[in-house]
DNA sequence: TCAACTGTCACGGCGCGTAATAGTTC
DNA sequence: CGAACTATTACGCGCCGTGACAGTTG
């Protein structure tokens, strides 16, 4: 037999938790002395372990009680309807988590920023740096399928596109202090590789030219900088890193 | 000007929500009549459209008030914290939905559902219904490379695996609904496909093979029925479907 | 006797929904 | 005059944390 406390301290939860669940019918003690005093038997801790059990997975205190209370409950059933809850709100975050961006994004000044990208990524003064005559005839070629490539997109993608730019800019600056060349900024890189896949084949020289150009053209470190004052420079790094870590 | 109601229609929340907000001070009418009645103006109706917005990213009544009363305040800081708080929250529902699934599988009673699957699907009467001989061999290499892959994983691998393997079967009694060759059972047939690659490389026999076990061996029966009655006949034609399609 | 325990109220928190009651406007 | 509006006040929800106050135990 256990008194409140003792049970509290093998269970890990408060008195005041088991008081509520007395009051609620979720946990009886098993023995009520004259005293008032509550007493808990074995019995009541293996039920109580079943409680915190489907509390970690955040189900109600009602439902729990329903499941344990009727023993021919359709736990799998019960189960399954839970998680397809638990899908219903990371869904959710999900979608809060994209608005968050695109307002970043916005508040950057930037809503298409990878528009600014995709032409800086092949603009002459760029171009004239690497292989003059073959890029030259390789980017108008691209610029066009470019262009024609993120046009046949739909306006819910062109969306979910421009967030992701947003996601990627914005993660950045959170993994920053970790250096431009960890593992994590590293692989958000891989990312913003990937994503620039959406409008181009990025080769390695476009990037390489992308990678001067957020820390040297005004215009993107004005905008890189509306994100984070460093980000510029950690951009300009983690491109120049990751160019060379791609051989 | 508005009164509570007019703006409560013109913004889409009850009236009870803007006495709340003018309660907390979060947004106050712009006047006061000597009846006591509330006048909005359209300044009220900006702000208000503000808060909505905030409010609309899960951000606190408290937090939004902060952010609009200071318009120096660093909007790009709050939103990127905010950004992790969803992503914390995330990450514990996903931690969660692992739990679910892994309890799921518990339940079924098979918490290593793939090894037999591994074995099963080298199984000597599988073997002799598809090119005995070259099977038979093929098989055995099989067998003990898989051994050695699953043997190669962490616990914690082992254990997200095992979540995964949950995770599909759930998920395919949740789509059951719309059919064995949908799109959705088919998605997910795609990552079941994918997961047995934990194991070994599974071949279109092999596919064939299983499909066929998990709806004529009692033992697969029982083990499917557990997650739902009729998953393993769902499973059988999904399977076949799914190989045929591969071709 | 005193410390440590036990009990029963009861408020607070978040963001309002939902009455209840009473006065005001069109 | 009555319908539709307005106001304030206050409980409720979900899950307890955190006292306050008082009796009980070892």
């Amino acid at each position: 037999m256990y008194t409140v406390k003792q049970l509290s301290d093998v269970a890990g939860v408060t008195v005041r938790t088991l008081h509520y669940y007395d009051q609620i019918d979720l946990l009886k003690p098993s023995t009520v002395g004259e005293n008032g005093y509550r007493y808990y038997g074995d019995e009541a801790l293996l039920r109580l372990q079943q409680i915190l059990f489907f509390r970690e997975m955040d189900l109600g205190l009602l439902q729990i009680k329903d499941i344990l209370d009727a023993p021919d409950f359709d736990l799998m059933a019960a189960l399954r309807a839970h998680r397809h809850v638990l899908r219903d709100r990371i869904n959710r975050l999900e979608s809060l988590i994209q608005t968050v961006d695109s307002t970043i994004l916005h508040l950057a000044g930037e809503v298409n920023l990878p528009q600014k990208q995709l032409f800086a990524g092949f603009s002459e003064e760029q171009q004239a740096k690497y292989e003059p005559e073959a890029i030259q005839q390789y980017g108008e070629a691209s610029v066009r399928q470019s262009t024609k490539r993120w046009n046949s997109y739909t306006a819910q993608q062109k969306a979910n596109i421009q967030a992701e730019g947003g996601a990627i800019y914005t993660e950045l600056v959170e993994a920053m202090p970790t250096g431009p060349d960890s593992a994590t900024v590293q692989a958000i890189m891989a990312r913003w590789h990937q994503h620039l896949r959406y409008f181009y084949e990025p080769t390695p020289d476009i990037l390489r030219g992308l990678g001067q150009l957020y820390s040297q053209s005004p215009d993107f470190i004005a905008t890189f900088q509306r994100f984070h004052p460093d980000l510029p420079d950690l951009l300009a790094q983690a491109v120049r890193h990751y160019v060379d870590s791609l051989a």
